[in-house]
DNA sequence: GTCTATAGAACGATAGAC
DNA sequence: GTCTATCGTTCTATAGAC
C-alpha cells in the first residue's frame, strides 16, 4: 500500500468523496506537478465527474493548499516527536533519521510540500512559510546545543542547518520505493549528518 | 549581471533572436516552471510576438530540451575539469566545491536541469539521462578511490554517492544571490562532504 | 524573419436537472 | 451530492501578409 493512498493518513478529511479527491490530487501533483494536473484528471482519479470537485473544494489551488498545509504540519510533528535523546548527537541522529524517513515514506506528499510552493496563493504561502521556519529552527537548535556542549564543530551555523535539511528534503526528488527502505535510508543519513558536524 | 542572462553562457546559440528567446525561456522556466510558462511569456521577454518563437524553435518542449541538454553538459564539464588533486580527499573537495558553486552561480539553469525532467519527451529525457549517469559516476569513482586509498570510510557506496550529489543539487531549489556567494558555499559544502566520508 | 490574425483544442469553473 | 452540458478564457501552434 502506498503511503499516499493510505486512507489512515487522510482520515481526518471528510466525507469520503473529499478524501478521494484529495488523495487523487496528491498522486497527480506529485507525478506531473500542479500546473500540469487538470481538474478533470483529479476528478477521474476519484471516480467522479469534473464538476463534482467544486462541491468539495472551491478551486484547484485550495486543494493544493490543504495538501501542503497538512504535509508541512505532519513534517513538523515528526521532527518535534523525534527531538529526544541524552546528548545533542543522539537528538540530531534521531531528527535526521525521522525527517529523512518521512520524506521517503511519504515521498508523494513531500514532493508537493517541497516543490509546489510557487503555485500557492500569497496568503497560503505565508501560512506554510511559518511552519517551514519552525522546521528549520528545530534543526538549528540542536546544532547550537551541540556546539555549546562541545560535541559539534560548526563553522557556519545557518549554512550547515540548511545543508542538513537539504539532505533530507532532496529525498523527495529522487526517492521511489525500489530505491531502499525509508528506515535504512534514515539511519544512513543520520550517520552522514552526524559526521558533518562532529567535533 | 545575472549568470542566466550572461550572453557569454549562451554565445553558441545563433542568431541573437534565438538566444534572446532561449535566455527568456530559462528565466521563465526557472521562475514559474515549464508548464506554467506560456509561449507568449517567452516571446515577450525576448521582445517579440508569440509567432516569432516558431521560426527558431519547433515547439516549447524543444526549447526546454536545448536548455536541459546544454545545462547537463555544462554541469558534467565542470565536474570533469574539477577532478584534480593528489589525493582522493583533494579530488572530492574540488568536485563538490565546483559542482555546488555551479548550481549557485547558474541556479536558474540548474533549476531547469534538476526540476523539469518530467516535461521532456521520452526521447529527450533518455538523452539527458545518459549525462546524468556520467555525473553520478564521476562522484562514485572518487569515493571508490578514497576507500581503496584508505582515507575514506563509506558503508553504503551508492547511497553516499547520492547523498553527496543531493547536497549540491538541492542548492538549485533554495539559492538566491542574497544567500551567500557561490564560491564560499562551495567551500562549505566541500568541507561537509569530506567530513561525511572521512575515515 | 517579423508581424497580425486565428484555428483548434483544452482549461478552470459554473448552471441547472435530478 | 452527483451528473451532463457548456461558458468564457487561454493555450500551442499555424496561415499568410509584408
Amino acid at each position: 500500500m502506498s503511503a499516499v493512498t493510505d486512507p489512515l493518513v487522510w482520515e481526518h478529511v471528510q466525507p469520503a468523496a473529499a478524501r478521494r479527491l484529495l488523495t487523487g490530487a496528491v498522486d497527480a501533483f506529485a507525478e506531473r506537478g500542479f500546473q500540469a494536473t487538470t481538474t478533470r484528471d483529479i476528478a477521474s482519479r476519484a471516480g467522479m465527474s469534473p464538476a463534482a470537485l467544486y462541491v468539495h473544494y472551491p478551486s484547484k489551488e485550495r486543494l493544493l493548499f490543504e495538501i501542503s498545509l497538512y504535509g508541512h504540519k505532519a513534517a513538523l510533528d515528526v521532527l518535534r516527536s523525534a527531538d529526544t535523546g541524552p546528548t545533542p548527537a543522539d537528538r540530531l541522529r534521531s531528527l535526521v533519521a525521522a525527517f529523512t524517513a518521512w520524506h521517503a515514506e511519504h515521498h508523494t506528499i513531500a514532493r508537493v510540500v517541497q516543490y509546489e510552493l510557487a503555485a500557492l496563493s500569497p496568503e497560503h504561502l505565508a501560512e506554510v512559510a511559518t511552519i517551514r521556519r519552525a522546521i528549520s529552527t528545530q534543526i538549528e537548535q540542536v546544532l547550537t546545543d551541540g556546539v555549546a556542549h562541545g560535541s559539534f564543530a560548526v563553522a557556519d551555523l545557518p549554512g550547515t542547518t540548511l545543508a542538513v535539511l537539504s539532505l533530507s528534503i532532496d529525498v523527495a526528488r529522487w526517492y521511489t520505493p525500489h530505491r531502499g527502505n525509508p528506515a535504512a535510508l534514515g539511519k544512513l543519513y543520520a550517520d552522514l549528518a552526524h559526521r558533518m558536524v562532529q567535533a
